[in-house]
DNA sequence: CTGTATCCAAGGAGATACTG
DNA sequence: CAGTATCTCCTTGGATACAG
């Protein structure tokens, strides 16, 4: 990383680049919710099961987020009762190698 | 990412893995001020004028814990006026390559 | 020069009850 | 089944003054 004195912090791209990409992956669920997802497609239940301990609320609002970032896409069923599915989108699975290597960071510092 | 269902997942090593990398990247400046040492070594001052806007604080405890973390080595000489160096640690060397495929995905979600 | 000590505000995360 | 609505913390980040 090269740097030149720039007085603001917000007008550097590469800054940008990292505060975008920490987005993504910043909160204690999100990640692990990205990579317990990865090919697959999960219901919401399915996803609440596999997440013991975080409650509706959290995991609805991270769902939110990460559909709204366009990690993730959301597929509603008309149907009773309903479904919903979720996977990701295509800019999701781009991002799934890197971020299975974030792992590798963990156990580097074990 | 395949899951047996616990009833915690802090008995899960995936997510204490996940958790551990999130340690080391995750906060407002923590994955910036990494890279932006990358391979140098650089005293406080030189860090602290390449991050207008961060407060003597932040910074000065973000080093901190990135050293508690083994992620960057800090050297003090006994000199008047002080001089401290911050270099990364063998490991913080080692996690460097994949710290630097995460901007990617920043890319990925603009 | 290289940091600490305080105090404060804002947002993230959690518990619980309720709804379409 | 698939979420919202509230209400509470708790932690992170920031401003500023001070210290070794």
């Amino acid at each position: 990383m090269s740097k030149s004195n720039r007085s603001e912090l917000s007008s550097d791209p590469e800054f940008l680049l990292i505060t975008k990409a920490l987005g993504v992956i910043s909160g204690k669920w999100r990640l692990y919710i990205i990579l317990l997802l990865g090919d697959q497609t999960l219901r919401y239940r399915q996803l609440s099961e596999m997440l013991p301990g975080v409650s509706e609320k959290v995991l609805a609002s991270e769902l939110k987020s990460l559909v709204a970032l366009g990690v993730m896409k959301r597929t509603a069923y008309a149907e009773i009762p309903p479904r919903v599915e979720y996977s990701l989108t295509r800019k999701g699975q781009l991002a799934l190698p890197i971020l299975r290597k974030i792992q590798e960071i963990g156990q580097i510092f074990n």
